[in-house]
DNA sequence: TAGAGACTATGCTGCGCGTCATAGTATGGT
DNA sequence: ACCATACTATGACGCGCAGCATAGTCTCTA
């Protein structure tokens, strides 16, 4: 009977790895935090841990992916970039700039089971699904800068400085504990999409 | 007493924060991984696992700016920033892309105690570390901005912008298992660099 | 050459962890 | 009424961890 119990829990293991990374992040740490009974989650992920990441880094991914997908193609590639920063400069604002991006926490670390040493098995698994989330926002993003004429190969280097830049602003900001990092990339990115969208149509 | 025990812990520390993170690396591991006596670690850092990672954050912040400064001082910011970028895909490639960068794990996990919950007065520390570092290399490559004509507000902005492109580059290289997207930011900040201070001299 | 201080060896304590096993409860269909 | 199935409750197991304490060893100097 689909439970919300699970969902609540995959969600849960997003928010502490947003905040923690993926390995201060346990699923007991899970179950106290989303107030989920503990032995539901071995009923709801018979994987264990490694079934729970992997789902709550597929929830990371489309929470990003769906609204930027939607704004860019109806908005545009410059809405889309805008409410990109935005989006991100809530969340870090929200929790007091505690909060930062799930996929880039996993990406950062390796995965260290119960015994204490990486599991290569596991990492890999993990990494995958991060590279696939980051391609897909980069596929977005590449869109709709071909749209406005530029080159595929323009459009790639465009959406990976896009994405790699606000990926590494937001954990600037978290050092900073301010947004001041976040609103001098989104000039100097805007600046930089405007041109290069207004020398191609030149 | 010369010893060389205390350094070797500090650089070991760094090199497991670089590729696991920060709570995925624990003292003993430091102690199996650099062939140190375990007993030592203690008497080299009383204050145990917090004093040794905040030596390790110093020591890798300095491990970049320091070559950093005297590049930018003598071959000038597009120098800087060409050897910034090759420092790092080195890091990457000759970890077969398991390496990142250590203050970048800091800055996106947060420190949990041997209690299993998160120390906001250790965290602070931390923290105040990483903003003391990439507050530097940001300095050393605005200075050099500044000298090529640019206002100290777009020196900033675009030293910002830098700094963080690069620091999310190196985690969706690793994610990616590919230095492509080292290479494809490369070509865009570069021409940005260059047509920012070309501008500016007209 | 003897002693002091720097360094190392090793075991203990208490804790949280992930996993598994077992038992209990609720609910919906027949 | 019954029972299968979905879910929840709870405890045990073995592990690695950080921190600490105590005892042993080395080395430089007086």
């Amino acid at each position: 009977m689909r439970n919300e119990t699970r969902g609540r829990m995959v969600a849960g293991a997003v928010d502490l790895i947003r905040r923690r990374g993926l390995n201060a992040t346990s699923v007991r740490e899970v179950v106290r935090y989303t107030e989920t009974p503990r032995g539901s989650i071995a009923h709801h992920f018979p994987r264990g841990k490694q079934q729970l990441v992997e789902e709550a880094l597929i929830f990371a991914g489309r929470e990003v992916s769906e609204p930027l997908e939607k704004l860019v193609v109806q908005a545009g590639i410059v809405a889309g970039l805008r409410d990109f920063i935005d989006a991100w400069r809530s969340i870090l604002e929200q929790s007091n700039f505690e909060a930062g991006c799930p996929l880039l926490a996993v990406a950062v670390e390796q995965y260290v089971g119960d015994d204490g040493l990486p599991n290569p098995r596991i990492q890999d698994r993990l990494l995958e699904l991060v590279r696939v989330a980051f391609e897909d926002w980069q596929r977005i993003l590449s869109t709709g800068l071909r749209k406005e004429g530029l080159t595929p190969a323009k459009a790639r280097r465009l959406s990976a400085l896009i994405i790699s830049s606000v990926e590494g602003t937001v954990a600037l900001c978290r050092a900073a504990r301010s947004a001041q990092p976040l609103d001098d990339i989104r000039v100097e990115l805007e600046a930089l999409l405007v041109a290069s969208i207004a020398e191609k149509k030149a």
